[in-house]
DNA sequence: CCTTGTGAAATTATTCACAGCC
DNA sequence: GGCTGTGAATAATTTCACAAGG
């Protein structure tokens, strides 16, 4: 048995929880019934002992010399990250990035509603995305209170981005995404995570100037791919018009 | 003397790389001279040991008793990062996303210039973005050779990510920043990084639900705090008007 | 057979701690 | 006296490899 209680999880395993889920979201709207920890790295792109130590944290979900029934897995991890239950998310900064994060479908999915968007231009106060308005920052820290808001998306410029943190801090948000190109200093019960995507193109200019460097990555393979690579007679797949998946055969086979 | 060559370098190190190059740049901007490890660590959020640790893989570059000068390191870094010398990227998947990075200023500073959008719908192709034109998708092999294209971002929908990939791969971009929540399975020469959005709000959900399983994280200070919690008289500094830094003495002191 | 879960081993990354230099 | 660079120690993560279950 792992231990289940108030034990640590190791950071990259958590990273790796929602591709593991990603996949097995597809696999499940394609009516596929089980999959092999060797499957499902495969289509993660990470090698089967990491899955298998990965959900080992967890609990013991899975089936010898048969997998993990992809449906209960799902579910285990939905319940884990909490995707079970509606997160609700404000942004500041409403510029072109804040507008498209806004805009995508990445919150609905994944269990966050947003609720509030702010910035401290008024010619774009008042406007509305996706039906949500846009309000002066000033009126942040009362949305915050009210819609009990557990995440601030941090889309400002860089010379923004400190003095919103700590509008978010004092208003109560413990989880902060940040998007602006600044390390932000917050108390330490706020967890922070910091995408940087000029930082990134640059780690893969650093890589291309020395491959010599350059990790030796992961294989990944896609999920039809790591199915058929592996599949028995009992259990076939094949591609559909749209690249996807189409499962032929599924619970009892054929 | 540290390993100078072939050697491999800790992804982790690589990716500081670029939080150290911003705050160089913003001490360099506002003249101060030279910085300790401790201080460099503090304003990057991370350790003074890791700091030199990072910093030895590529050179020695600090003075005992001293630190590092601020314009010396600098340069050394953007050179380690290849940041010297301007890349070209394309994007490909023009939607609110893929516009967004392209008017982002994030090319500029770090050493990229946009030479391609490319989007699979009529209604865009034809359009232009910072006077980029929007071109169909299959003129993407071209414009990749004949611009030399080093590095190609992704922003179309998960659906069309892989085929995208392919297409670059084809076309002999080495390297790729992804933005779809997709595993991609490309060659192994070619590097691949991965920013997921929906991802990101997850791990943050899911320490937000287990507080107990959350890492410790590594205070960070405000360049300035930084550098007042350090300096002795010889060397002070006091926020301007927007929360940046003014050097009031440098190079020889007051 | 095949596949999981997991201790043990190996690898990788971080932190310590101090000799040596300014 | 302060600070770097770095071996040595520690911690974290990954991978191996295999006993046990279906």
């Amino acid at each position: 048995m792992p231990e289940r209680f108030g034990r640590r999880i190791p950071e990259p395993t958590v990273v790796r929880l929602p591709v593991y889920q990603r996949v097995l979201l597809e696999l499940s709207s394609h009516g596929v019934a089980t999959i092999s920890s060797a499957e499902l790295a495969d289509a993660a792109g990470v090698n089967a002992a990491k899955v298998r130590k990965d959900l080992s944290h967890f609990g013991t979900y899975g089936t010898p010399g048969t997998g993990y029934d992809v449906d209960f897995l799902l579910g285990q991890i939905q319940r884990e990250l909490g995707t079970d239950q509606e997160r609700p998310v404000v942004i500041v900064g409403i510029g072109h990035l804040g507008h498209a994060l806004a805009r995508s479908q990445g919150f609905a999915g994944s269990g966050f509603r947003l609720v509030g968007l702010f910035d401290s231009d008024d010619k774009v106060v008042g406007e509305q995305v996706r039906g949500v308005p846009i309000r002066p920052v000033s009126d942040l820290a009362g949305v915050c209170h009210a819609e009990r808001v557990a995440v601030g998306i941090i889309t400002t410029p860089a010379a923004a981005a400190q003095e919103v943190a700590d509008h978010l801090v004092t208003a109560g948000v413990g989880a902060i995404l940040n998007f602006a190109p600044a390390v932000l200093s917050v108390p330490s019960e706020v967890q922070v995570r910091h995408v940087d995507f000029s930082a990134e193109l640059q780690v893969l200019a650093f890589y291309q100037a020395h491959p010599e460097a350059a990790p030796t990555r992961e294989a990944a393979a896609t999920l039809r791919e790591a199915r058929s690579r592996r599949a028995g007679p009992a259990i076939s797949m094949e591609a559909n018009e749209n690249g996807g998946l189409r499962a032929l055969s599924e619970r009892q086979g054929p």
